[in-house]
DNA sequence: TCAACAGATTAGAATGATTTTAATGTATGT
DNA sequence: ACATACATTAAAATCATTCTAATCTGTTGA
């Protein structure tokens, strides 16, 4: 079976096989020009809704996760109950509506830098992610 | 029934009164000169360990909630299937060590005030939280 | 002082996101 | 086409957190 090669080359480099189900998935994740915020359940709803085929939940968090693990996704650390993940991989931070329990862009020319000046032996830096809370201001 | 006033206080401004079960978890969060980070599971670990009286997860949790609601502690932004609490709640950033899933402060003078130019039409800054993410490095 | 009551405690049940299981199905190399 | 490793799935398990509802206690005003 063959599939459109964008995405057989992202789950193969995520160390899985082009399937039906990942493929589908994929066409939702990447195929928008706009990158978005979601939740598993965001991602469930929408395979629903355009689908022919079923996904499992099972299916739908395993692949979440390779693409998460190698770069293709990222979890975004907000205090909730569900994962938030970003398609939009570049270098950027957050607002997160507390009204709304949205997440909202901003982009990296729109904050400063951040420069940590303290270190910790024998560790280094993997990731540095600014999240600014926001509420209805009255 | 008579406490320590400065824990007492912490209670009633959070609308709790004051009770022996709360008072012990004053006593593990507030009495130290070192502040220190937490989970729910931690704190009842602590409380186990140290008290003559027990306290029921519901409790716990009520109080840890109340706290943090009031600003006596505050929920630390970390991607983790439980919450993380801190004691230290001046206005500080975090290292989060993915190899221990530890939290290590890092004081407000070793990073740059992060100054976001962006704004949202009706909305407000609450806090800004700043995670930096270490791994072992080599 | 003390009864009345609002609020607190508790064990256990419920919830809900995530992970695991294990039976069945499929992609892939030969 | 076959063998096999990997994938899918429904359903169960896990586990942090929240809820419930029965019982208890701090507070207050008569
Ligand atoms: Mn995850
Ligand atoms: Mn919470
Ligand atoms: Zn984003
Ligand atoms: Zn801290």
């Amino acid at each position: 079976m063959t599939y459109d090669p964008k995405y057989e080359n992202k789950l193969r480099e995520s160390g899985l096989r082009p399937t039906k189900q990942r493929i589908k998935i994929c066409e939702v994740l990447f195929n928008s020009t706009e990158t978005f915020h979601f939740t598993i359940k965001d991602l469930v709803k929408i395979i629903e809704n355009q689908a022919n085929i079923k996904v499992s939940l099972a299916t739908v968090y395993n692949t979440v996760h390779a693409f998460n693990k190698k770069g293709y996704l990222k979890e975004i650390p907000i205090n909730s109950s569900q994962s938030y993940y970003d398609t939009n991989i570049s270098h950027h931070h957050h607002f997160f509506d507390e009204d709304e329990n949205k997440l909202i862009d901003i982009d990296q020319n729109d904050v400063d830098e951040v420069m940590i000046k303290k270190t910790i032996p024998g560790k280094k830096i993997k990731s540095i992610e600014v999240i600014a809370k926001i509420v209805t201001d009255n």
